[in-house]
DNA sequence: AAAACGTTTTTTTTT
DNA sequence: AAAACGTTTT
């Protein structure tokens, strides 16, 4: 919101600017920009090629975001655009933050802030705005206040059109409809044009349903994610003299990512670019990773034919990685068909092959790399040396696989942080509070109101809300309007009718402030959280969780001293949904791969590289070939991302829906070149069961020229034993446990267990102890604790 | 209306 | 195994 206001910059925008100010003429003359200094010749070109289309090939680490800031500063520093003259857009705000923060390291206090530098949600939402009337038809239209409903709103919202219409919830549930109308709207279909036969689709309701649903978000003054997009190209497409007035105001237009485009990012982009083509895609292919999103590869590869004459610039130069960890991924994505084809190599020399190695399960795979990263932290054991953790991280396939890592972490007190988690404004509490929020800004606000009408608890069930929705449907009302008429009418009455009132009065109230400068608006949110009874709500849940909601809120709360009011907060939060919490200590990052993209780190685990999981079993049941080849390069993102040690594991059994299910190892293991692997051993593992998955892997390493022998491996042999019992559960030598007197433990005792570590014995009952770790009181069978000795928990057998 | 209980499903990846 | 969901009990 803080930059919407800018009407001054809008209008500025149709005088002609003079193509060289008097300042830049100065520096240029003085001195050649120095910014220009230490950038390789292809590097150069990317700046200097202002004008005109042009691609930029930027593969893994060869400097694509200094290219692009350089050339955004070169750009002004030449006075050919003003910054707000400039569109600059990428897919994370996390990307966007870093090109702002760079561009004005390289530019100092001449540049006041790049207003058209953002994804490209939020640069849809400021257009949007301001040209909200032009969405929808005569009857109905948006409205510049329009909200952003998140994942949530939408699917509820889904929910109800589905019931409306007698549709069976349980054969076609809303999630699936959400999916189809993405898709949709991330290919820039509406209701109306919506090709013959899609329309057909979830049972024959998809088109009706859709239509449904896009006026209903209309009547809501609401537009979901997807629709950002697809209003902004309706609305240039209906409208030649709105589209023109964008098309000379951004006179030079750069794109992030462009390999993650999808159909309606594309013809967003090209309806702003037509009338210059001056715009200036960055991409690579071989890191498209995002096509189960409607992303399109085909936008980049065809980028040529789109725009004749456009200049091609490759960026080879790799400045990130070890040759070893280059090579094992070119070799890699070698396997892909269909690419633009880029060498990347370096001048750098020495560091180490790719690490590979197997484990038992997934268990003894995070065990074995939390020792790892242990040892890298004592500086010993291994070559390159001691590393602080912020060095290091662990980039998984699927979220779930975190989980192994988090208790193992927790177990031996290993600092770990994961980015990207459960995100802070998705959480229960926090969205219950922004409901409010929204509530008291927007009155009209129907799912906002449904969300919290009820909570805390007021005593109003399904019965009371249909009764508010019917009243509020025969006036034509909001349903907090309708809240108040159904008291008014008695049609709610006793203790839930008190309640109700006293909601909708408060809330009347809430507005009243909301809406006036007057009012402070953290004091008014504070309030607000008091008065509806949701703090002392979290305060008389005995949850163990509940401390930690109510310290959310207070975040949340200050959170909202950065903001102006109450609407901008909200209109922020709706388009960045991660909340920046600058952390500084030292700690492990855990993450996706899709979310590690763009990171980089010195030492780099991959673990869970077996076939089903990665490549994804469903990625390749979906999309076949595609699938398998976005996973390879989801792949080829993960090695890249290691500067200098890259270590992939696997494991030959792992929990999955709380069953055992033994996996073999992934086949893009077999497609890394074996004179940049080096396969280890787990310490102490030899011939015995454990060593099943090292085993394979060792001779398929070595015997791949002579393939047969591979299936003549004692591990493969193990491997097809362990799959002939398919489905069934893994036999794992049954661990006994004596059932042991929990006499031998007394309460006050210091005991260990493998999974929560070190705690005290609070209560004892015959064979069962309650003890408390760090994490929480548990009961367990005594037989699974065992006094807690001096001895270093990694003596402790599992 | 809300809690308590039993059943079914879930696991890609996210602006 | 845990969460989400639906049904029954208070």
């Amino acid at each position: 919101m803080s930059d919407f206001d800018d009407s001054d910059a809008f209008e500025a925008a149709a005088t002609p600017v003079p193509q060289r100010g008097p300042l830049s003429q100065r520096a240029m003359a003085a001195r050649p920009a120095p910014y220009l200094d230490g950038l390789n010749d292809a590097q150069r070109a990317a700046v200097e090629a202002l004008d005109g289309p042009v691609l930029l090939l930027a593969g893994a680490g060869t400097g694509k975001t200094r290219a692009l800031t350089t050339r955004i500063a070169h750009l002004l520093t030449l006075g050919k655009a003003r910054p707000g003259q400039i569109l600059a857009v990428t897919f994370t705000n996390k990307a966007a933050r870093e090109m702002k923060d760079r561009i004005a390291r390289l530019l100092g206090e001449m540049v006041e802030g790049m207003p058209w530098l953002g994804t490209f949600h939020s640069v849809s939402v400021k257009i949007l705005r301001r040209h909200a009337e032009l969405v929808g038809d005569a009857t109905l239209h948006l409205k510049p206040s329009f909200t952003i409903l998140d994942t949530d709103d939408q699917i509820r919202l889904m929910k109800q059109l589905i019931a409306a219409e007698y549709i069976d919830e349980k054969r076609w549930p809303a999630r699936q409809l959400a999916g189809l109308i993405d898709g949709w709207k991330n290919r820039c279909l509406t209701p109306a044009n919506l090709p013959r036969g899609e329309d057909r689709a979830f049972d024959g309701w998809g088109g009706r349903l859709y239509a449904a649903y896009q006026r209903r978000l209309l009547e809501l003054n609401a537009v979901d994610f997807g629709d950002l997009l697809m209003h902004c190209v309706t609305l240039f497409q209906a409208h030649p003299d709105v589209l023109k007035s964008w098309q000379d105001r951004f006179r030079y237009i750069l794109v992030d990512e462009y390999q993650d485009t999808n159909v309606a990012q594309y013809m967003w982009l090209r309806l702003l670019a037509r009338a210059h083509r001056n715009i200036c895609c960055v991409g690579d292919d071989d890191q498209s990773i995002y096509g189960w999103r409607g992303a399109e590869v085909g936008n980049i590869l065809r980028f040529e034919t789109d725009f004749p004459g456009a200049q091609v610039i490759r960026l080879e130069q790799n400045y990130r990685s070890t040759p070893h960890i280059l090579a094992a991924a070119s070799g890699l994505i070698a396997a892909n068909k269909g690419r633009l084809g880029k060498t990347l190599w370096t001048d750098a020399t020495g560091g180490e092959p790719v690490r590979l190695i197997g484990h038992w399960d997934s268990e003894a795979e995070a065990r074995w790399i939390g020792e790892e990263i242990e040892a890298f932290q004592g500086g010993h054991r291994h070559a390159i040396g001691r590393r602080n953790l912020n060095d290091i991280a662990i980039l998984v396939r699927a979220s779930h696989q975190m989980r192994a890592f988090e208790d193992r972490f927790m177990t031996i007190g290993l600092p770990y942080r994961v980015i990207g988690g459960p995100r802070f404004y998705e959480r229960q509490e926090i969205r219950d509070a922004m409901a409010y929020f929204r509530l008291a800004v927007s009155p009209a606000d129907d799912l906002a109101f449904e969300r919290i009408v009820n909570v805390p608890k007021r005593g109003l069930g399904d019965k009371a809300v249909q009764k508010i929705q019917s009243e509020a449907r025969e006036r034509g009302l909001s349903l907090l309007e309708g809240a108040a008429s159904a008291i008014a009418v008695g049609a709610i009455a006793g203790k839930g009718g008190s309640a109700l009132r006293q909601f909708t009065e408060s809330m009347g109230r809430w507005h009243a402030d909301a809406i006036d400068p007057a009012v402070n608006h953290v004091e008014l949110a504070e309030r607000i959280l008091d008065e509806s009874g949701y703090t002392t709500m979290w305060q008389n849940d005995k949850s163990p969780d509940a401390p930690g909601r109510l310290d959310n809120l207070k975040e949340l709360v200050k959170a909202l001293e950065e903001f102006d009011n109450l609407q901008g907060f909200l209109e922020h939060v709706a388009l960045v949904m991660d909340a920046d919490k600058g952390e500084q200590e030292d700690q492990v990052s855990i993450m996706t791969l899709h979310a590690a993209k763009g990171l980089e780190y010195p030492v780099v685990f991959l673990p869970g590289w077996e076939d089903g999981l990665f490549p994804s079993q469903r990625s390749m049941d979906e999309s076949g070939m595609k699938g398998l080849e976005e996973e390879r390069r989801l792949a080829y993102v993960g090695i890249t991302r290691a500067e200098e040690l890259a270590t992939i594991t696997f494991a030959g059994n792992r929990r999955m829906y709380g069953q055992w299910q033994s996996s073999l190892p992934s086949r893009f293991i077999d497609e890394l070149p074996e004179d940049h692997v080096e396969v280890l051993t787990p310490p102490g593992l030899y011939g015995g069961g454990y060593g099943a998955a090292a085993a394979f892997a060792t001779s398929s390493m070595h015997d791949r020229a002579a393939h047969a022998d591979v299936y003549n491996s004692p591990g493969w042999k193990r491997m097809q034993e362990r799959s002939a019992s398919r489905g069934q559960p893994v036999h794992r030598t049954p661990v006994t446990i004596d059932a042991e007197p929990a006499a031998r433990f007394s309460v006050g005792d210091r005991v260990f267990h493998q999974k929560f570590g070190n705690g005290t014995v609070q209560g004892i009952a015959e064979d069962t102890l309650t003890v408390e770790f760090t994490t929480g009181f548990k009961t367990i069978k005594a037989g699974y604790v065992q006094p807690a000795s001096g001895s270093s928990i990694d003596d402790v057998p599992f």
